[in-house]
DNA sequence: GTGGTTGCAAAGACTTTGCACGCTA
DNA sequence: TAGCGTGCAAAGTCTTTGCAACCAC
């Protein structure tokens, strides 16, 4: 695509900010605006070692991913699932994530409504919006079929969800639960960057 | 609270399960719902190791905190800075999260008119909703305020950079973008359960 | 009694960092 | 040439797991 305008705006950028353009940075960025999916760091790293070629250490794929996101060039979402995932910004405007919680597969979607009801709640309270996160999670069109085909099936995390419904009184929408896919033993972690600003 | 209430939820769910109701998960349980703010499992693990008492181990925490999750008494949720935060859920309906990437202030809110939007996406989509995670991240009214008095300097979308490096030195924070605590320095790491289902 | 639980420490998963050398500007 | 960037491996962080002793039911 319009790889040439991206490679462009990064050797602004690394000039702006003294950064040197690198090979290794410079096939980072390739690779990830090759992809229109989401990625991990861990599998960019791989790409980019099967491939073949100059090799990229793991150090670098990480550090370049994360100039990247400061940059404004990439994204990064937690899957939710332990993952921090990676995208590409540029072109396509900023979207929201609808999370099949059984196949993984990831849809965007934007909705100028909700954007527009997301400020009105913020300048209500005096919050100024930088950035916000909109995650569905559920079943994907085909997986929803699939589950109502077999109709018995359920995606059985530990069947937690239906008792809790009950026990927990759980009100309301039957928006049931969070936890899907992790039940018990492996429950869930999820850190990210940042952890110097914990206070 | 209604302490009573919750703990026979708790021993119901239990009982449905097989599971055992100990001293340790009881305690666990109680502090949990005690908070009224959102806590990682090692704040609670140090909760109850400072408050003395009978000592439950980091381990049991963890196991009690996702089962929790499970059973629909606790949900988990990212809070963008590498952390993965809990909060109890009987009561309080659901709702969703403003974030302050400057003093970390968690506020919580409800739009029925968002909610109802997220569920005409997913129907326009056939994609079955089960749970929604929304978080909007920027200043509290009081961070905001102090950077508009301290006139600092904007959150430019895509040159952030240029002030957080400036800044970086200086400290003392502005704050900068969404990935202004991610930087340089030690990220961090995410990780979580789940890895299992990963492919 | 008996099988679920707990504790401890070791194992894991993902990401970051220290250091010495190589390469960009 | 002067540093920044890279690679490698070790260090970190948060969470999970193996296993033997324990305890609730």
């Amino acid at each position: 695509m319009k790889q040439a305008t991206i490679r462009k705006a990064f050797e602004t950028f690394l000039r702006e900010h003294s950064l040197k353009l690198t090979p290794q940075r410079m096939r980072i960025l390739d690779r990830a605006f090759e992809t229109h999916e989401h990625f991990t760091a861990e599998e960019l790293y791989g790409w980019l070692r099967d491939e073949g070629g100059s090799s990229v250490s793991r150090a670098t794929v990480y550090r370049t991913l994360s100039m990247l996101v400061d940059g404004g060039f990439l994204e990064s979402l937690d899957s939710g699932r332990g993952e921090l995932l990676y995208e590409h910004v540029m072109g396509h405007r900023h979207h929201d994530h609808l999370l099949c919680i059984d196949c993984g597969k990831i849809e965007e979607f934007t909705d100028e409504r909700i954007e527009a009801l997301q400020k009105e709640v913020c300048e209500a309270r005096g919050f100024e919006l930088v950035d916000h996160d909109l995650r569905l999670q559920g079943y994907c069109r085909s997986c929803s079929l699939k589950r109502t085909r077999e109709n018995k099936k359920r995606p059985d995390p530990l069947n937690v969800q239906a008792e809790r419904e009950r026990s927990a009184g759980a009100s309301t929408d039957g928006g049931g639960g969070k936890s899907a896919r992790r039940s018990l033993g492996r429950g869930g972690a999820a850190k990210s960057a940042a952890r110097k600003s914990k206070r």
